[in-house]
DNA sequence: TTTAAAATGAAAATGGTTTTCATTATTATA
DNA sequence: TATAATAATGAAAACCATTTTCATTTTAAA
């Protein structure tokens, strides 16, 4: 059942690509969190594991890792892109996001989940049809206004 | 029924800022077009039309227009932010999207879009409720590979 | 070993977007 | 109408996340 090593670890064997000590604490460090973390927050994480990670380095094993599909890139729309694993066991799972405009605020949420994804499913097998599609994901996600950022805008 | 002038003359009047003609030209490119334009996009058919509009007052005019709701911002992934119409009368009206990750190619879809918008309304007021968020609006995509794209690939 | 390929970091370049600042256009006020 | 206050604008510069370049180091293959 079980491999010997991570569990991320055929996926890299899978495209050819090694597993080295960065790309190792890349992984960690995103395993390691339930925030979205950008490229420079997961820098500063590094940095203070192993200070000889250039940041460079960061950005090519994101890119990486979102090609193997074991991370996930996203745009919440402050100007950076955020990462989070998928797929990995233990992990949250499949979720969608729920992003206040103003302070960028990030709440994951799975309440429905089964029931969107599988109203999805509909509409995926249906334009997957219709325009000859190869869909590999979708994106759900509701913007508004958090508690806080309410406040003067009643 | 009708007022005297165009339909977002009122949000102008709302938001108490001024319809300019560099803001009218912004207005009338998105009006005249389906496709996703990016600023730039909106620049260079602005400037055939009145060669002293500049890129700056293109990016102002485009977040302005986004705080009074006339425009929505997308980032499809390709490195710049891309706008739409909203609500305007007679145009698309709301729908969701599917993106080429390879192309970037972006499909408009509708199909099954009331269950959709019925699925997420269900969803959009129990988190509303849980999470004490006002919630403005949802964002739905598909991606994947188009039919061109996925020569390779299969 | 020896050799080829892959990975890395520092520095520079890139490019979309924002800021600054001086000027011009519009609106409010006298 | 004249005057003052405010808003809008464009050019240039700054910003800043991300990518590219290039020389060096690490790893795997022969
Ligand atoms: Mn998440
Ligand atoms: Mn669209
Ligand atoms: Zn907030
Ligand atoms: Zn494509």
């Amino acid at each position: 059942m079980h491999g010997r090593g991570p569990w991320w670890r055929e996926k890299f064997d899978q495209h050819c690509v090694r597993i080295t000590a960065a790309r190792e604490i890349v992984v960690n460090i995103l395993h390691e969190t339930d925030e979205h973390l950008s490229a420079s927050d997961i820098y500063m994480k590094a940095h203070a594991i192993s200070p000889e990670i250039g940041l460079t380095t960061i950005y090519r094993t994101l890119e990486l890792l979102e090609q193997m599909r074991i991370v996930q890139k996203f745009d919440f729309g402050d100007g950076q892109a955020r990462f989070e694993l998928l797929n990995n066991p233990g992990g949250k799972g499949h979720h969608h996001h729920l992003i206040c405009v103003k302070c960028k605020k990030i709440i994951d949420y799975k309440d429905f989940i089964d029931e969107e994804i599988n109203c999805l499913g509909k509409t995926q097998d249906f334009l997957s049809q219709k325009y000859n599609f190869q869909i590999n994901d979708h994106l759900v996600s509701f913007y508004g206004l958090c508690e806080n950022c309410r406040g003067g805008e009643r």
